[in-house]
DNA sequence: AATTGTGAACCTCTTCACAGCT
DNA sequence: AGCTGTGAAGAGGTTCACAATT
């Protein structure tokens, strides 16, 4: 059956690991379901992502009693209930601050706009910048930002200026009623306790090949 | 003092997390030292990242004793010693695999050359691509990566290709004796034991941006 | 007086194992 | 017979609290 039973907010806690977990089985749906599967087993989530089956249980039992004792998971229904769990079930408006190399990089990645991630704004302080079009979009001043969060109604907010400008501009952001920033520069931004913050570090992420050629025998995955 | 008294290998096993949080350490006493800091305490390091001040400490105590009780770390001793410890105190040699657009913006990707990741190679195999060049980097056909790999020494490489061929990138790198992979394709790539595989996955990070906002009531950090 | 290094306590996440359902 | 859902057990990671050191 597709329902949630239990309170997502508040003292129910769900775990990061579990939240990126969702998005995997996510992808994991829409690949089985284009090669034509209709149900799938919490075994099969597991191997197509290094899982164990007991982990897909309890992450989806977090949410609700989604399968069937014997049947498995229908994959259609199943993805269409993690879509709204994670809430990308519609669209949401975002806002790219910074169009350098990573910022335009973003501009046309797929993953976000399939998702529902919609890149609506364009910032940068840059005075060469401004005016100028990248992929269909113009790179308004970040002076007028308020303005263009409001218009577009805008959440989420990506960062992708130098180190030494994050703060300040997340400052900003927070200011214009963004509740939420992926952040892609190499600092640890300080924000309030109802905003919420990921990062995305590439250097910390190759660093820790780095660590693991150098010291350890035993390979572990990680999401 | 500054020697590390604890086998990093084997049964030791370091956690990912832990591993994560040096690089942060790390970039932070960067930052301390540029700022004319030359001692610094774990409850400073942990207020730059977030973090407990016991945190910190533990995470040190791992790899030896570098403090001085009643004084804190020499910024400058600890940087190193970190460093050595993730295994940027050299350089690397990486392959990029896929000159589109996230390709062609880690090629000019500063955190990473500055931590010692420098791109030697660059692949495609679009025939419209190969020979052309990006940032001072010729893109080679992909189909010769074995003499390229073994040429530059290559241990690392970044895939960011579509998610249809990724893994068969990945099989081919790891024929050339690649051992460790960072991999921006939006799959779980199945490598054997001994294959190193760190996944930089932008969808999952603004999906549990969503997932918060859509579900959370009390924000929560992470790295 | 200040701060580290660390065993122990605590907490969180994962895995086990099996009852319960189809 | 097959597979889920879940309480309990187990493993792993974090925080506490304090002795040790400068």
């Amino acid at each position: 059956m597709t329902f949630i039973d239990r309170p997502l907010v508040g003292e129910n806690k769900i775990s990061d690991a579990t939240v990126r977990r969702l998005s995997l089985y996510y992808r994991s749906l829409k690949y089985a379901y284009d090669r034509g599967m209709r149900t799938i087993s919490s075994q099969e989530l597991a191997d197509m992502n290094n899982l164990t089956a007991a982990q897909v249980r309890k992450d989806l039992s977090f949410f609700g009693a989604f399968g069937r004792r014997g049947l498995g998971y229908y994959v259609a229904d199943l993805q269409r209930n993690i879509a709204r769990i994670i809430g990308i079930n519609k669209t949401w408006n975002v806002a790219l601050v910074g169009a350098g190399n990573i910022g335009r990089a973003l501009l046309d990645y797929d993953q976000f706009r399939q998702q529902g991630f919609l890149i609506k704004v364009l910032f940068d302080n840059d005075p060469t910048k401004i005016g100028k079009t990248f992929q269909g979009l113009e790179v308004k001043d970040f002076g007028n930002v308020a303005e263009e969060i409001k218009q577009n109604k805008i959440k989420i907010a990506i960062i992708a200026v130098p180190a030494q400008f994050a703060q300040s501009v997340v400052d900003r952001l927070i200011g214009c009623k963004v509740r939420a920033v992926l952040n892609f520069a190499p600092i640890t931004l300080q924000v309030p306790e109802n905003i919420w913050v990921r990062n995305e570090n590439m250097a910390i992420e190759i660093e820790a090949l780095s660590f693991a050629l150098t010291n350890r025998r035993d390979p572990t995955r990680t999401i």
